[in-house]
DNA sequence: GATGAGGGTCGACAATGTCGACCGGGCACG
DNA sequence: CGTGCCCGGTCGACATTGTCGACCCTCATC
């Protein structure tokens, strides 16, 4: 098989390098980042900066993404198949449960939110369509994690991160909660990525029967849980979504 | 100043491509709409594809835009600074004036919404983010084509179609349009581009007093107007909400 | 089992992107 | 006010690199 195109690989390179730098990078710190000449670097610039993926600040020279990106992401959940088939079911999901409803599918070393169904309240919310959430500590990637091997892998490899002092840090204890997803069918995360918030979700499946994404829940640990655990008509809503939207896809009945 | 690198342009507009394309394209569709041998434009799928920009359909083999892209869309999104100071200002004018509030600024030939508040009510609504509207009958579009020359340009240059049966669609009675926008400080789009659908917008400065973007409110014409126009409160609220975001990006006073 | 369409591969060729030295302007500091 | 540094940008030679078109393989169709 014949090499991957190098200056394209360097302009992915660069454009993951602006979508992780907080501030706009100049020419060379863009240059020296990547090991690059600068006039390698300025060429790829240009021609980004030319198609619409880069912008350059007029007076300080600096580079920034640009809003051809954003109109091209939006492009690719128009042509979701996932997505479009959940946006029903999900809004649904959110509608009944109280709490924001989330969509999710496996992009490299993280859970992708594809959809995102706000709190159904008048609380100033943000979208997180777009956005990563890790694998190992939320109950989207846990579900992920448990059903898709690729996915599962992706964990392992992963770099384990205590985000607070719940989180799951340790393989052995991971795999164990991953049995139990497996187990009952749906995953919890009880305050181990944020302080204060819990969620809960289940997997959707195509028409193969494959783990395809993961539906969930999100919302303050005091509303999810009760007593000694998640309420069991969250858990129970969150699944009805997962397997309408499996249904959706063609997976048929369970 | 030395050419653009060609196998990026080429990658972009793979990528435009797929974006276009409602359904997923085949290998050889790529290739024979661009002009191009069915091994380069594979090489560049390749590469488009490792790097997360293109999925491919493991049994069918067509191609789809990729992941990657709507992370960076979004990465696009947390570095506009623009969108960062509109973010309360919107949610202020959504919430006062009881209708959807969108930020657009200028792309290509049309408007690009970088933000959209819901309409505050529990109905079912899409989120606009990231989809373009054109310049020559919606509000937002009027402001940017009125007030930035360059917007003046591209929309001088795009193609008019008849959206509903009040678009206006000749130079003339734009030009006129565009004069009463500049002389009133906001644009209306009476049933322009939707039927039944009203909007009004007032351009967004930045320091140096260049026009930079545009806030508006939009929804059934029924509630945006009265009697023999746009109702006075709505605009007054969209116009304060223009200034309040001119003035956090330091535009100074008016 | 022939046929055709479509995705994918191969290897030669030269077009193409890359490199490093060089320009010019702006800012800071002396 | 001069000087020197830093930074974005340009230029031209070089050979790496992407490109082309023919070819292969699989699968679905007839």
């Amino acid at each position: 098989m014949p090499g991957p195109i190098q200056s394209l690989e360097r302009a992915a390179a660069i454009l993951r390098l602006l979508a992780g730098g907080e501030r706009r990078l100049g020419l060379s710190d863009v240059a020296s980042s990547l090991g690059l000449a600068k006039g390698t670097a300025h060429g790829i610039l240009r021609t980004l900066q030319q198609e619409g993926f880069v912008e350059q600040d007029p007076v300080t020279g600096k580079y920034q993404l640009g809003a051809e990106l954003l109109r091209l992401g939006n492009s690719y959940l128009d042509v979701h198949e996932l997505r479009a088939r959940a946006l029903v079911w999900t809004d649904d999901l959110a509608r009944s449960s109280g709490e924001a409803a989330y969509l999710g599918v496996l992009h490299q070393q993280g859970v992708l939110i594809v959809h995102h169904v706000f709190r159904p309240d008048d609380s100033r919310q943000v979208l997180d369509v777009g956005a990563m959430q890790p694998l190992h500590s939320t109950a989207l990637g846990k579900v992920l994690a448990a059903y898709d091997p690729v996915a599962h892998r992706e964990a392992a490899e992963s770099e384990w991160s205590a985000l607070t002092a719940r989180t799951l840090t340790d393989a052995a204890s991971f795999e164990e909660e991953l049995a139990l997803v497996r187990a009952r069918g749906w995953a919890a995360d009880l305050e181990e990525t944020w302080d204060g918030v819990a969620s809960v979700a289940a997997p959707v499946h195509d028409r193969r029967r494959m783990p395809v994404g993961a539906v969930g829940v999100t919302g303050a640990v005091e509303r999810v849980c009760d007593g000694d655990g998640v309420r069991a008509g969250l858990v129970a809503a969150v699944r009805d979504c997962a397997r309408a939207v499996s249904r959706d896809l063609g997976a048929g009945r369970f």
